[in-house]
RNA sequence: GGCGACGUGGCCGAGUGGUUAGGCGCGGGUCUGCAAAACCCGUUACACCGGUUCGAUUCCGGUCGUCGCCUCCA
């Protein structure tokens, strides 16, 4: 029975999809304006097991990920850079691409961008006007957080709370300071789309409403993000949604918790960002990942290099097991175990310790000349689920030398290793460890690894 | 100021009312030409002060500290 946390329950609670045997899941995913960082990284990576746990443990999983393409910042960057806005959107949305796909991070099912959704935007936008819950004010249209008086359910907020004591840019156009933006109208320069207010373009929050009741209809099971969306981008988007619909948006929301360099949240604002690419191509997607799936997903983690290092070294361990067992018919206790704490709020963390625990078994039982094919197996099927299998990492680069080169340089040393010439035995091996590979001598000859 | 999270051993990081998380590191050992790997042994902690309890790191209250959101943010 999988049990997950809620922000809207505030707790955990079972698991129960709308759809029996079905999961519809929508992420929120970046606004295309700038190079994606390691904490994008951990949100995509956070989802990506989950869905990919949900669907190994038997949903049909339906995936949504937007893409926010057209926003203040956009247009601000874009302007910044002198480019247009299409063009960073699309040169950031590659880029962000290609670092989910150095993640391993599975392709959405949907992949919507708010640009391409114009017209279910108007669409909702006319019928929150239509329902009083939005009016217009010189080509702008405004929500009235006032009008809902569900207003706050997810991030525990009620309007008064909010409204003491702020130093909000009071925008004398609205009618409370608490009011946002659904439609805006454009400014000189700006992209802007014919609507029945004017030219303009979406606000911020109207595009994932209109979105995921596209892909996913109302009442949709999982909605996920970054803790830093919950107020106010997911509160909006349960108040533009449920207050046109009438019903649920959303069954079920999760929040990731945040990356921190040196205790300090990683944010462009502060410009405490490391980005992905860099670290992709030093350390492999997969290494990170292992970094990430280390910490359960809604704490806080924290990164550095060192951080990075340890992760790669417990990889290593994973990865010399995985090379040197042959994998059989998984064993069943051992996945028994794996949903087990899986089920418990997708505890990765428990995960990794049992994926240990399973290494240190087999290679005892290896060792001692058993057979660890079921083990093996466990550990071959649990690290797939958790992304860690070689398939996830794309990124792995041709090697310098090949196999039938090394092949070549082991059967070298030995011979020298035979006639007791160590001096050149070892000074193969330097090389060899120079190109990547390192040596196992052991009771059945020599064995290699490429790092 | 409001809302929320958290303070665990050298570091990272789970978890639990009474029994070894795990990883990395470090020390010792087995093995080995040496090394590496693997295995074995050791390194054993829960911010502080009260309370509840036979017993609290785990529950309750308080103190101190850290962080997040309240403005764009994964």
């Amino acid at each position: 029975m999988l049990k997950i946390y809620s922000t809207l329950h505030r707790g955990i609670v079972p698991f129960e999809p709308r759809d029996e045997g079905k999961v519809s899941m929508y992420v929120c995913g970046p606004t295309v304006q700038s190079e994606p960082h390691v904490g994008h990284g951990r949100s995509a990576v956070a989802f990506d097991v989950i869905r990919r746990y949900l669907a190994w443990s038997g949903y049909d999983v339906t995936f949504v990920r937007n893409i926010t393409d057209i926003e203040d910042k956009i247009i601000a960057a874009a302007a910044e850079a002198g480019e247009s806005v299409e063009t960073l959107a699309r040169e950031m949305g590659e880029r962000f691409e290609d670092a989910f796909v150095g993640l391993g991070v599975l392709s959405p099912d949907f992949e919507p961008e708010a640009t391409k959704h114009i017209d279910e935007i108007i669409t909702l936008t006319e019928v929150l006007i239509d329902r009083g819950l939005a009016y217009t004010r010189d080509g702008d249209v405004y929500f009235s957080v006032r009008a809902l008086e569900s207003y706050g359910k997810l991030s525990g907020r009620n309007p008064d709370e909010l409204r003491s004591g702020y130093r909000i840019e009071v925008d004398e156009s609205k009618e409370d300071p608490l009011d946002f933006a659904v439609w805006k109208s454009a400014k000189p320069g700006e992209p802007w789309w014919e609507s029945p207010w004017g030219p303009g373009r979406p606000g911020w929050h109207i595009e994932c409403s209109a979105m995921a009741e596209k892909y996913l209809g109302r009442g949709f099971d999982i909605h996920g993000g970054g803790s830093d969306l919950l107020f106010p981008h997911h509160e909006n988007e349960i108040a533009q949604s449920e207050g046109a619909s009438g019903t649920t948006f959303a069954r079920y929301w999760l929040h990731n918790g945040m990356v921190n360099l040196g205790g300090e949240k990683m944010a462009k604002s502060t410009g405490l960002v490391v980005d992905l690419a860099p670290i992709l191509k030093s350390h492999g997607g997969r290494a990170l990942r292992m970094l990430y799936l280390r910490a359960h997903y809604r704490s806080p983690i924290e990164f550095s290099d060192v951080l990075l290092v340890e992760a790669t070294e417990a990889l290593d361990r994973l990865d010399r097991f995985r090379q040197r067992a042959t994998p059989g018919v998984p064993d069943e206790m051992a996945l028994d175990r794996f949903r087990e704490v899986m089920d418990n709020d997708f505890g990765t963390p428990q995960a990794m310790s049992l994926l240990f625990d399973l290494v240190r078994d087999g290679n005892r039982l290896l060792d001692e000349g058993g057979d660890g094919s079921a083990i093996a197996g466990a550990v071959e099927t649990i690290v797939a689920v958790l992304g860690l299998d070689d398939a996830s990492d794309p990124a792995a680069g041709e090697p310098a030398l090949t196999d039938a080169e090394v092949d070549a340089l082991v059967a070298e040393r030995n011979q020298a290793r035979s006639e007791r010439r160590f001096d050149d035995a070892d000074a193969i091996r330097d090389e060899l460890d120079d190109q990547g590979v390192s040596l196992e001598d052991g009771p059945n000859g020599t064995r290699w690894l490429r790092k």
